[in-house]
Order: C-alpha cells, then structure tokens, then sequence
DNA sequence: CCCTAGTGGAACATCCGTGCTCCATTTCAG
DNA sequence: CTGAAATGGAGCACGGATGTTCCACTAGGG
C-alpha cells in the first residue's frame, strides 16, 4: 500500500465488512449482553478471524459501536431541525428521529460501558442543540419550567428504551408505541 | 443435623452472612456488572469459600437477587395500599414506595437475566394489583384513557431508572429526582 | 468452659474467551 | 487472465473465572 494508507479511504469490501460485523454486534449484544466474538462472527457471516483483522481487541469493537451510535444520534437531530416551530413540535420531531435507533439505546442501557470514553465525556452538539431546546420552551412558556433540561433528555432517552421494550414483552406494533412515546413525553413536558 | 433439616428456618448466623453477600452482590455487581465472586467477596467481607458455600453456583446467586428484589416489590406494593384514595394518588404511593429500590431497578435493566426464570414470567400479585389500580383509575376517570396498564407500569419501573440515573450523573439530591419522577408520572396519567 | 457450626485461605483442575499466527482459498479489480 | 486483496479455518498460548477439596481457626451457644 501507498504511503499514508490509514487516512486513505478504505475499498468498498472492506467498508461493507465493517457495517457488517457493527450491526452483526448490536444483534448479537442485544440478544446477550455478554456474547462472544464467535458469537458475533457467526451472526455477521465471517470468520472471527476477519473481526480480529477489523477490531483487533474486543474493546475496539465496543468502542467502535458507541461512536456509530453517536454519529447516529448527531445526524437524527440535525434532522429534526430543533430551531423550527414550538419547542414541543420540535421535541416530537426529535422523539420520532431517535426511535428508530430504539434498539441501540436498549443495548446502550443494558450496557453503560459502550457509553464510555472521551467522547461520550463531553457534552456532544446534539446535547447542547438538545438542552437549547428545552430551555427555549421554558423561555417561551411552552415547557414547563419544572422540568429541567437534563431530565427532559434523560426521560426522552429512557422512553424510547420503554417503548421499544413495550413492543417486544407485549407484540405490539411499533408505531402504537411510538404514540405512546410521543404521548407520554408531551403530556410531561407540558407545563 | 435432624431431619428435614432443609424445612428447618436457618440459624441467625447463617441467614445474617446469607443476607451480606446478597447486599454485597447488589452493590458490587451494580459497580460492575460482570463483577466476579471474588470481588463480589470482598465486598461482603466474606471468604470466596463462603459465597460458595450459601450459592454453588453463580447462577443460584443471581437467581437469589431477583427472587430477592421480587419479594420486595412485593411487599412495597402491598404497603402502597392501592384500594385507597384515587388512583393517581395510590400510583403516587406506589412511586415513593419502589424508590427506594432504585439501585436494584438499574441493576435489573443492566442485567436482564436477573429478571427470568419461572417466577418472573407469570404475573406477580404486584402486577395485577397495579394493572387493576390502573383499570381503576381509567374507569374513573382519573387516568387517562389512552395510557395502557402496561405502558404505565413499565413507564413507571423506567422513571424510577432514570431518577436514580438522574442522581449519579448530575449529583442531584434524590429527594429532588424523585419529586421529578412523581411529577412526570402524576402529568403522564392525568385524563 | 467446651465443642461445634461457621468461616477463611490455600491449592488444584477445568473451562472458556481472547489474541495471535500461519496457510489455503476465494474474490475482485486491472 | 493474473496478482493482490480479502477472507476463512485450524491451531496454540495465555489469562482469568469457576467450582471443588481440604485443613486450620474462631466465635458463639449450650
């Protein structure tokens, strides 16, 4: 290979091998929290040879799904477009972006240590657009005052985690427990 | 040892060491949730030896945790008192009473396996006494309608979750976490 | 006071996940 | 078609957790 081949952009396969063993993790994680990396391998139709060569130590791989999970997040509520219409319209918005993600905050619960390191430290773009939000609905009596920012977030996290959990213990459709969701979140905040 | 020596309440010794490693448990495996016997050892002030010999196998002490953390909830609900006052009053109770288990609700979402097993999935007494409150309260008229026993119930285990999470991460006094929580809860049900 | 239940610690075999190496095979782009 | 890239599989060493046994010790109840 060329020199400076690290910042060089990897070849499509081994681009498409990457999502793989990611998602194949998330899969396999959720069903067991302690799962393998055989485990993995098989779920991802590869070789654990082949996640080895990805992610040389477990640890990469986790960290690795953390920071997929991050950007996730930090384009869902780009999307969501918070500074437009009322604070509770927005935060809607945002409740529908991040359910679909629903599955990685599940494994984000069940296991805190994915949410560790320096960028889960710091307060990410997301946060701060996140925190702004609720705090324009305080100043524009749209938000009850009572509830503070962080928890707001916080809540909104753990009701997505609720949702999702709804729909696997009692078969319900998805979208019946994004209603819900969204429901429950708006009757909260409101002031 | 006598006959039906097993039948036989254990000495005050036994069941004092008994209960120290099950607290023990809570707390280290709370710290860390792939927290070893050894560890969870220390914690107790207890030889390794001795974890051993009270629960054989891993797998029997953390059963023990979650028939533990049942009995509980069990006894938390029937002192809520469910039948009096109105429902959303009774639900407020019941908040307040599952509060103080938040550390075992955080290690139950960390670690979904304490949670299975037989007892764990037919209805408890508690679910149907809160599933009925509910239904109560939906009858009338003082719970909203469209928020489902168990959306409600599950809502409730998670709010407790993030209180508690709410504590540890922004050092906030419980007493106020739990004023959120049985604020967002009264909002959520409210027709 | 005594003795017995209860405990602590050391040592041991075992199992399992991990990280690594080597080599044969497949795939894909030029 | 050809060679480099990518993969899969077997094998191996290592570490750490688990479960078990044995023995010495201590504290507390009769």
């Amino acid at each position: 290979m060329g020199v400076g081949e690290s910042a060089v952009a990897e070849t499509g396969a081994r681009l498409r091998t990457r999502r793989a063993i990611l998602d194949a993790a998330v899969t396999a994680l959720i069903r067991n929290s302690s799962a393998t990396l055989a485990d993995i391998a098989v779920e991802a139709n590869v070789g654990r040879t082949t996640v080895h060569r990805y992610f040389p130590e477990r640890s990469d791989l986790l960290g690795a799904i953390g920071t997929d999970f991050l950007d996730k997040i930090e384009q869902a509520t780009t999307r969501a477009r918070l500074e437009e219409g009322s604070a509770p319209e927005a935060l809607r918005r945002l409740c529908q972006e991040y359910f679909e993600f629903g599955d990685l905050f599940t494994l984000t619960f069940a296991m805190p240590e994915l949410a560790t390191g320096p960028e889960w430290e710091q307060d990410t773009d997301a946060d701060r657009a996140v925190v702004a939000l609720i705090e324009r609905g305080h100043a524009q009596g749209t938000v009850d005052a009572g509830m503070a920012p962080a928890w707001v977030q916080q809540v909104l996290w753990s009701l997505l985690f609720t949702a999702w959990a709804y729909v696997r213990e009692n078969s319900v459709p998805k979208h019946e427990a994004l209603n819900l969701c969204l429901r429950s979140l708006a009757k909260m905040v409101s002031p």
